[in-house]
DNA sequence: TTTGATTTGTTCGTATGTATC
DNA sequence: GGATACATACGAACAAATCAA
């Protein structure tokens, strides 16, 4: 698959741009390990660490060269060649990049650290932990959440396809049945979520909707415990999926205007219910939980 | 407080909660000489990276924990013993929750894993990584800053001290003078992305000020390139101290409303200026700068 | 100021599971 | 199924940074 010398320009497995490496290895500790010539590279005294380091240059290399998602990264051995650095060195900047979402590591023949696509998932751990220590409230997040479902709502506004409101109006539906037993009130809650995010799905905006799936991932997980527990939940499911139906027909008029006005109320409905139940409680017990990636 | 439990309830060096550990590898003390059969764990198929795992579980940790910024973790040799694991698979965890910027590491003696504080950086990171993927245009950018800006400016008011004012005061007094050589007219727009970080901070919603300091920091490393290049600019710079001057009179005499009307007005003008510049370029040639942490 | 102890940072070597061919 | 290529994991050791005596 990668083993294409068409017209594709770009440089596949190991070539990248500068290969710097070898960097001042002269003065190589007299200390010779039992393994004999070992040239061990200064570690120089005052730099970050090695790793960071490392890793910055291969994050700067993977946008000079201009890399997409999916394209591969030389393997481990090339680059404990290019940089001079050892196995585990290499490993902890690859460690680096790939928590940061930007690369993936893949075992196997014609593996190796492949450039990851985009994903919202280390934006959101990054803002969990923000409100785990800084003591973030329902509040707050509400705040935050209102003035993002209504920008994204008048955003999308006469920019939903069929499909989109195919799929809306299934949501809906999910949510507005009335539910028995538990685990149907937790899908039912999901729904209700979960329209929120096709919505802004919708939206053009990418970083809108990446705001607003971040702030739907922190609220799933400080509500999942009790999603089901409270009576309240039916009544206000019942209303929640009456706004939500409410804000789809505004927007199949492309009314952005009355759809702005049905969000801004329904986050402040939601807010209020919130609030009632959690109070003034910080999310600092609820962040952070440890979710397998992918 | 969660800590109940008489008055130093926290658990020191070392402590943590539960001392799982030693999953299988019965003949733990008995030290394995090296020629000796390595008990190794096995990698079970089905399951994660153990370095993944094994971060999860420091980080409930430490909420169950309840740690603070600054207190101490156990060190790399209690971890190896509480987890059963090698030190290179423990550092590999170690190496996901610094990045994540959960942790920090010090050397030297008392040194080891301490919690770090919450910050900007990693958030600013990852939405940086994501903007760069996505293809974000200004336009996307300043949908969303202006709809935080204005609710930020919404929930500031009211709330601001005497030393705030002054500070606003003084940004804008260096953005409101004409700039003569191109070093003041950088140090001009560093000022005037001052004013709305100041005032975001004067918000009681941390969540809200984050938001608005990564948007910053992205239009900041965007635009910093060419901030003086532009001739434009000096009118502009003119009229953005002018709004700046009338939000801050409006807030002083607490007006939210005219202070919302005059933010959202003034965020149009900006967006239509740097559209102007920049017209649909997105930003996927800006972001991702390396960046020294800390 | 120097010395020594403690702890992370870096390196080597090696073994094993896993996915592709 | 076997061979190959690769990441994952283990262990031991030295280097550097830091703090305390």
């Amino acid at each position: 698959m990668t083993d294409d010398s068409g017209p594709t320009a770009k440089p596949e497995r190991g070539a990248m741009s500068g290969a710097t490496g070898d960097r001042g290895k002269g003065s190589g500790t007299s200390s010779a390990p039992p393994g004999a010539t070992t040239p061990r590279r200064t570690p120089r005294h005052g730099a970050r660490k090695r790793s960071s380091i490392i890793a910055g240059e291969i994050r700067s290399r993977i946008i000079t060269d201009g890399l997409d998602p999916g394209d591969s990264l030389p393997i481990e051995k090339l680059m404990i060649e290019d940089f001079g650095a050892s196995r585990a060195t290499i490993r902890e900047a690859l460690k680096e990049l790939e928590v940061q979402g930007l690369i993936r590591m893949k075992t196997g023949p014609n593996g190796g650290p492949i450039v990851a696509g985009s994903s919202p998932l280390e934006a959101l751990q990054a803002i969990r932990n923000f409100c785990y220590f800084e003591k973030v409230t329902i509040h707050d997040i509400y705040e935050l959440r209102s003035a993002l479902e209504v920008q994204m709502v008048q955003s999308a506004a006469g920019r939903i396809d069929a499909a989109t409101f195919e799929r809306l109006d299934a949501l809906i539906e999910i949510s507005a049945a009335p539910a028995s037993d538990e685990a149907e009130r937790r899908r039912q809650r999901e729904a209700e979520f979960e329209f929120h995010t096709v919505l802004a799905e919708a939206a053009p905006n990418r970083l809108l909707t990446l705001m607003i799936e971040v702030i739907a991932g922190i609220l799933v997980s400080a509500t999942a415990r009790d999603s089901a527990r409270h009576q309240m939940h039916g009544d206000w499911s019942c209303e929640n999926s009456r706004y939500h139906a409410d804000i789809v027909a505004a927007l199949r008029r492309e009314d952005a205007e009355a759809a702005a006005a049905l969000m801004h109320e329904h986050m402040t409905q939601a807010h209020r219910h919130l609030e009632l139940i959690y109070g003034d409680l910080t999310l600092e017990d609820i962040a952070l939980t440890p979710r397998e990636r992918d």
